[in-house]
DNA sequence: TTTTATCCGGATATTAAATGTCCGATTAAG
DNA sequence: CTTAATCGGACATTTAATATCCGGATAAAA
């Protein structure tokens, strides 16, 4: 059971375009530059987020990304929903169903026990994943990290949004 | 994120060998037609529950698995640690060390606040498994079920612990 | 208008993980 | 000794994750 590398990845990207004034973009081969990831796969994963309207795009020349609404309207949930898609990690394939004394369908409209216990685990995660938004993760960023390093990123994306 | 088929089968046949009386088993092939999943893969499966101590073997003839404790000391997050392993589904792979702004490992020896988070939400999902045993799954199945369905069960067993 | 930089989508390739099978060794009952 | 069962390792297959490439669309700048 392991999340994709894209939701690392993507997360934290949306901490850097947060970054950006009004009107600016980072483009992908800039973000991929900066965490050192695969560009081409790195896209893929940034159409999955502008699919999810977390971030938007803007093409041609000078263009690139940046966040589609605000941080306080971007969930740790959002991402990982964009990126994983929507299905629950427990897969029910309804074996009650199978076997010398597997249940009729028509005796199976609720879900079992089982599966239940695993959608209410499932559902805690997803609450505290949603009630993390990227504003709160940029402050607690804010205030762990120092002034030398804040300066060095907002150097770095002054020089990307040329 | 997906959950290995193993979680699903192995957390129903628990609450199969739950049934059993002291000293009896059941065979793997028994189990695998029971629920129609492949016998040889199903096996692989219960040895991870035999070394995680969810549940014991007995070889030779007239042998099988069995639980090894009791149902209220087996949680759900014992069978998935057991199948899925101990790892966090977030994987951090500390992308802030890298490209041109990346921090030093040395100051590095927190998490940063994305894995912090996710790891923050793993925990609540560990905690609510852990919290739903067996004996609760078992209880809520019966009030759920029908007795001849139970009964059904019932016989099945006892032709299996010949 | 041409060049350049960028996203978009599809196709494809590669790698890793999940799933599934097989077999020889071991153990115990009859 | 034969039979029935688990054990563990090796292997095979299938699926998912990861990664690359390219042609097309778009827009800015030269």
């Amino acid at each position: 059971m392991q999340l994709g590398k894209g939701v690392e990845w993507t997360t934290h990207i949306c901490t850097m375009l947060a970054l950006l004034r009004e009107g600016q973009g980072l483009s992908v081969d800039a973000l991929a530059e900066f965490f050192e990831v695969p560009s081409a796969y790195l896209s893929k994963q940034m159409q999955l987020l502008r699919r999810a309207g977390i971030v938007e795009s803007v093409r041609g020349k000078g263009g690139g990304y940046r966040l589609a609404r605000s941080v306080d309207e971007i969930t740790l949930l959002d991402i990982v929903i964009a990126i994983e898609g929507p299905m629950l990690a427990f897969r029910c394939t309804e074996i009650r169903q199978n076997g010398p004394c597997g249940l009729k369908r028509k005796d199976c409209k609720r879900p079992c026990e089982i599966a239940s216990a695993f959608a209410v685990a499932e559902q805690t995660y997803r609450d505290a994943l949603a009630a993390k938004t990227l504003a709160s993760i940029m402050q607690e960023a804010a205030a762990n990290s120092t002034p030398e390093h804040m300066l060095d990123i907002a150097n770095w994306v002054s020089e990307q949004v040329s």
